[in-house]
DNA sequence: CATCTGACGACCG
DNA sequence: GCGGTCGCCAGAT
């Protein structure tokens, strides 16, 4: 699997916003869902101008390892990105429209019941 | 080849 | 809200 079509996307987020893994996935329909889009920006390479810190999680938190996120969350607040508490304001800077709203999606699958 | 490990997100209790 | 499980799957060991 090449991730050449993750960093193609996500080198197109205006400054100022950003997106989520989900939403990554979901554009791009990869396979494997928000999970691999995670892999791809885990393995983003480093001096070729990706903004690797536009990509967050649901509901805008940071879910880079610790010892990047002040340097996340201080790249996009030099682009005027508010946060709220520890959490990117999502209704203001989502890329695309792709609301803030949850819709709530329901399982069609029924989980399981898990074992005690 | 067998296992383990995650930059996720949805569910469940 | 919080913590644990589950599906998913490319790399690393």
């Amino acid at each position: 699997m090449s991730w050449a079509p993750v960093y193609a996307l996500v080198k197109q987020i205006p400054r100022g916003r950003v997106l989520t893994y989900g939403g990554l996935a979901r554009l791009l329909r990869l396979p494997g869902g928000a999970r691999t889009a995670g892999r791809a920006m885990a393995a983003t390479p480093r001096g070729q101008g990706i903004p690797w810190h536009r990509v967050v999680g649901e509901g805008g938190r940071l879910l880079v390892p610790d010892r990047y996120v002040s340097l996340q969350r201080k790249l996009l607040e030099s682009e005027g990105v508010a946060f709220t508490e520890l959490r990117v304001n999502l209704q203001r800077h989502l890329w695309a429209g792709l609301l803030a709203k949850k819709s709530p999606a329901k399982r069609k699958t029924p989980r399981k019941p898990r074992e005690k």
